[in-house]
DNA sequence: TAGATTGTTAATCGATTAACAATC
DNA sequence: TAGATTGTTAATCGATTAACAATC
């Protein structure tokens, strides 16, 4: 039977990580999986595997395991990856620069297609074929691009207004590199990609190694 | 009393916000906070804020709030940021060149010290006052400079291999920011900064906005 | 004292794991 | 049939929240 109810944030994450581990499985000609298997590839249990495909409801052949292509597929749509996703990309600066040639949001289906800087200097300047162009111009962008997603790539203290004004712009999903909070309506979903709050995680767990729970850590064994 | 076991990962990851917030509030001039304000601030209920606090030991004082002078030290102590962090940075790619030049880590004592690259091409250039280095060299860098954290910033395929090398050289926690699972032996600490999971993840809760759970997503409102 | 806010307990919620019957 | 592996239930574990006595 197909898990009712909501699927939990952490299974949407596994999600993304058994599809790739798939996709890489299908690469080499490998065409039958299992849980156990996925399970190791991914780091997580058995148990833990089969329940987040139950999703799906009963994709596995019992006796037999998952087919990988029926299991990409099923991935595929419900994380919503055969569609493109249209991104515009505010903030020029070393970290905006990384993501606009990122290869690896483009393998997935992401296209940067806007990018955006409130520092005149900037404007004009190229990336990876896109100008950089001015806030003002943000709106009519997001409509005539019709972008959905926002990447905010610039310091703290302007994240929230930027974060504003995409909403504002009608985007409705949003990923924030910067390191603060960013506060948005309903129906806006944030994603945070906080790499300082990462990396000072790994300091405490490197101070603390023999005091904490041994491993079991970010990945399980 | 103090909270006993191990602290939660979530809570750590709440200490960094919060030191962030209180530092803020420090540079404003506020003197006392409250469960209930940093709460806010950090997009947590109250009775959580004093949870995880409450790990500190009695820090507060009932019916006035908690210093938040005292606040920061108990968190810096507790996340080891008053000792300063000797980083290697492996991978002069777009990412890596991100990062030589972060603010956000420096800021917080993270000093990327080293900088690696596989392909000779790149060895000599100099980032941000770092030259390339070839992998070769590794070990004895991170030995004589002292070096502690590692982060991947390499392709997923390569990411195992700079792991492995990493662990051998000597590192006790690694970052990593390739798409894709690294290995290590217990006693050495990972955590990922995996920005495509993070993409899909976004990507699916806008899809799904209507069916999933309205809100309380990444962070709480 | 009255009002505010902590520290902590107990209740709740959610996610993971163990176990095993079902079935290929 | 025997061996393998799923789908699902029940048990466990861990983290969050509500509530309130303690106390400034």
């Amino acid at each position: 039977m197909t898990q009712p109810g909501p699927i939990p944030r952490r299974t949407i994450q596994r999600f993304s990580r058994y599809l790739r581990e798939l996709e890489r499985l299908e690469r080499d000609g490998v065409e039958t999986t299992s849980s156990a298997e996925l399970g190791e590839l991914v780091g997580a249990g058995d148990a833990q595997v089969r329940r987040d495909l139950a999703f799906f409801g009963q994709l596995g052949q019992r006796g037999v395991g998952y087919s990988v292509k029926t299991l990409i597929e099923a991935l595929r749509a419900t994380l919503s990856l055969n569609h493109e996703w249209r991104v515009v990309l505010v903030g020029a600066g070393n970290v905006g620069r990384a993501l606009c040639t990122y290869k690896v949001f483009r393998e997935r289906g992401f296209r940067i297609v806007a990018l955006f800087d409130n520092d005149p200097r900037k404007e004009g300047l190229t990336w990876a074929r896109l100008k950089v162009q001015p806030m003002r111009e943000l709106k009519k962008t997001v409509r005539e691009q019709g972008i959905e997603l926002g990447v905010i790539a610039v310091p703290p203290e302007a994240a929230q207004d930027v974060a504003d004004q995409l909403v504002a712009a009608g985007v409705r999903g949003i990923l924030n590199f910067a390191p603060a909070r960013v506060r948005v309506p309903p129906g806006v979903q944030v994603c945070s990609a906080d790499l300082a709050v990462e990396m000072e995680q790994l300091a405490f767990l490197v101070a603390n190694a023999d005091r904490q729970v041994p491993q079991r850590s970010n990945q399980r064994r």
